[in-house]
DNA sequence: GGTCAACCGGAGAGGTTCTCCGTATCGTAG
DNA sequence: CTACGATACGGAGAACCTCTCCGGTTGACC
């Protein structure tokens, strides 16, 4: 799916070299590889030395660090995506939207908090607003339909939920002390969503899977 | 109020010299000055010039760049304990709980998101642990006295709620987009809170006192 | 096989963090 | 007032990072 260059228009570019795209995908396995160990903050330099290739190779196929980090939650942000569709059809929506959530979490907590900090870091112009554009029209979706189906409240938008997500995952990343779980942090803000908490049941995830 | 060595034992240390004590408040001076522009991330050899120092000097004095943090949000950090035990007498409880979060939400926020990321990074060993321990003690007490004497649910915690306003700080703050208020984000944090949102009532500040 | 554009790699400029140690200074004792 | 020792200073410098530039190499096509 993921899909090299532009499908429609007339290809006036040739295709890449091949070692240009081998190259490539040394780079993004090692970054991937360096991210989750040392999180997005990551040498971009061991990552070129980890891949084998010079500094400059790096920085001609990702100018920007976040194009790398991008480039290795691409795959992640497919599923997330595709998953949200998927859950349209679902019955029930207010469920449909919770369980979603709890994936973007995982997504935003995914490699140290890289996913959370590529969201909102790179939010306006800098890397790949199509990345963030996705996942919003993503939770619109199923923002729109837990409201008109089922017990969402009309003043809570997909903004919101986002950066409420991002935060939990932010401020749950990275410390090496061991805080409150993120989901049941979740929990708690779709208690709120959903109109408040259920009398005798915590914000506990009673496993959204 | 600071004060500067311990206070009970016998003071084996003898008081610092003269000229130390004025490099190191010269130093947390541009601290202050160089975090605000430049944010969490500034340079300390910055620092060290515009205070008129050598980085060895900075170094000494501060060994951890959450050190220098610390030392400049201390004012802020005092400030919010005191409003929090200001608060304990309030009439409402529900209402000094949820000001004091509000207080404390523009502290996280405050310096681009350093308050933010001292909270939750220097969390465990590193920094100073007695900066998150007063911010959490202070915290209790206010929880306190809103499950019992207000709303508050019994199942949420301190940590939960720091946890859940240092995340709006940390997703809200740096994005050259404009996101969401974060006020607006801890009022529907606190509907859930206080037992979830009042029928026709937004996630507004209503101040029910 | 030859040609040329595309691509690679690494040297290097300029930044940062942090350390080390000779030197200057403070505070005090004489 | 002076001499002395502990204390603190400051900057040189090592190690690292990001990012650029350009000579040399290599793949793709004729």
């Amino acid at each position: 799916m993921t899909t090299e260059y532009g499908s429609g228009a007339a290809p006036a570019v040739p295709p890449r070299r091949l070692d240009a795209r081998l190259n490539r995908e040394r780079l993004v396995a090692a970054a991937r590889e360096v991210f989750a160990e040392a999180g997005p903050g990551a040498s971009l330099n061991e990552i070129a030395r980890r891949a084998g290739v010079g500094p400059g190779t790096l920085y001609r196929h990702f100018p920007d660090r976040t194009d790398l980090l991008t480039a290795v939650l691409r795959d992640r942000i497919e599923t997330l995506c595709a998953r949200a569709e998927h859950l349209l059809d679902a019955r029930d929506a207010d469920d449909a939207l919770r369980r979603w959530l709890h994936d973007f979490l995982d997504h935003a907590r995914a490699n140290q908090g890289m996913g959370g900090a590529l969201l909102v870091e790179t939010a306006s112009a800098a890397g790949d607003p199509d990345c963030r554009r996705r996942i919003v029209d993503a939770a619109s979706g199923l923002l729109d339909r837990a409201r008109r189906d089922g017990t969402a409240r009309a003043d809570v938008t997909v903004d919101d939920l986002v950066h409420l997500v991002v935060g939990i995952a932010l401020s749950t990343t990275g410390g090496e002390r061991a805080g409150p779980e993120p989901p049941r942090l979740l929990e708690l803000v779709l208690d709120a969503v959903f109109g408040g908490p259920r009398p005798g049941r915590g914000p506990r995830p009673g496993s959204p899977g």
